[in-house]
DNA sequence: CGTACTTTCGGGACATGTCCCGAAACTATC
DNA sequence: GATAGTTTCGGGACATGTCCCGAAAGTACG
């Protein structure tokens, strides 16, 4: 019961006065401070809770009573640093408002290499917090203005955010896969092995498929996908 | 040198005779096999590749012999028992044909709680296996009956794969998350404290944001993503 | 000041993914 | 059969994410 983690939604050091007990003697903007610190000078893969723990100068398990779990503390690193987009200037009509918001989100989590393994919970509205959720209230504002209702405006914004987010994992996965010591992609003269009887097509086109699948796809598609999303709407 | 992998495509078990040196004593069948069982047994939490080994009575260095890594084995995993779909009778219709052929592939991953944890790198072609190609094949031919060229015809299969990838991502996590002892989706009364003024779309959508992301969003979606990316042509 | 209560602190423990490296085992060739 | 060459075997090591639990350090109230 008391070694329950405190369901405040704010950080415990947030909170004004009236505490009782020791105070923490690491706060939350300072852990994440040091996050990115040690980020900035030695990279994503080196960050741990352990070393952030020992640049902090605290021990491991005293970072866990500020931060549930690694991936909250990706979370608020995110909503620290990456969330802080100011809506630009979007476009009137609202499929290209829409397409402009998801480009800008995308276009910020793309450059956050952890962000989709992590920005995938039913939570990432909390999450995101209020510096990025003019992107959230971009694309359901166009909907509706497109004529739909609530229930629709929503439902299109998480087709939006599956599309977005499996685009963003696929890449930043396939990158890091290719970076680290080429495992194959797919294996040598895979599609001339391939049968032609059963599967034409594919056989048809041969070894052109690598070179086919590393296009950019994702603004096309979000297109389509908006398009058709509004005309079904 | 000599302690690198070996770049063969094919398990180093399946190869033809010729081998010089010590054989394995455990094949890649088997590996599959006990992971299966374990997985049966314990469930997916509980396989982990020091259990795998133990099962298989061997040490877990040893196991790493026969497989790169955990990602690797769950790959073999998923083109094993997961890879093994049938192409159902599909339409006519190339939008309708992409439409349920993308539908299977879907429904055919929803079952493997870890699978969008895995099947994202660019390889996921070489590694869904023949089993499941009829997928990539129904909606590559889908596109090109419908008037597509090649190189769209991917782009098209691209954007459905970053979609269903998408979904079932955020689906396995939240339904994780959800499990896991409610990490809060949103803080309590989150959107009571959004700003009106600025997010007046999100206010006024109050509470029901939960029950409203509740829904299942992914068939509509992919009809409005598929026809979308037909008409853009 | 003293006592009760509440909270943090942090050493250490556990399970995990991964891999080094010397020993063992097998094949091919003489 | 001996020897060289090549491969696997597996104990142990390392770093990691997570957490238990006794000790320490604060606050509130008398």
């Amino acid at each position: 019961m008391s070694r329950k983690y405190a369901d405040e939604s704010a950080s415990p050091t947030d909170l004004p006065g009236g505490r009782v007990g020791r105070p923490p003697v690491t706060s939350r903007p300072e852990i994440l401070a040091a996050a990115r610190r040690l980020i900035d000078r030695d990279g994503w893969d080196k960050l741990s809770v352990r070393r952030l723990a020992a640049e902090l100068g605290i021990g491991t398990a005293t970072l866990y009573r500020q931060v549930r779990d690694k991936e909250e503390l990706l979370l608020l690193l995110l909503t620290e640093y990456a969330g802080r987009t100011r809506p630009p200037s979007l476009p009137a009509d609202p499929s290209e408002r829409i397409v402009a918001a998801a480009s800008a989100l995308h276009e910020t989590l793309a450059d956050w290499p952890w962000a989709a393994e992590v920005l995938t919970t039913d939570g990432f509205v909390g999450v995101l917090g209020e510096s990025a959720l003019w992107t959230v209230e971009a694309v359901v504002a166009g909907a509706i203005d497109a004529g739909c209702t609530d229930e629709r405006a929503v439902e299109i914004f998480r087709s939006i955010w599956y599309y977005t987010v499996g685009e963003i994992l696929v890449r930043a996965r396939s990158a890091k896969a290719r970076a680290a010591g080429t495992r194959p992609a797919a294996p040598d003269g895979f599609f001339g092995r391939i049968d032609p009887d059963r599967l034409p097509r594919l056989a048809a086109l041969g070894d052109r498929w690598p070179e086919l699948a590393a296009r950019d796809t994702y603004t096309a598609g979000l297109h389509a996908l908006v398009s058709g999303l509004l005309s079904a709407g």
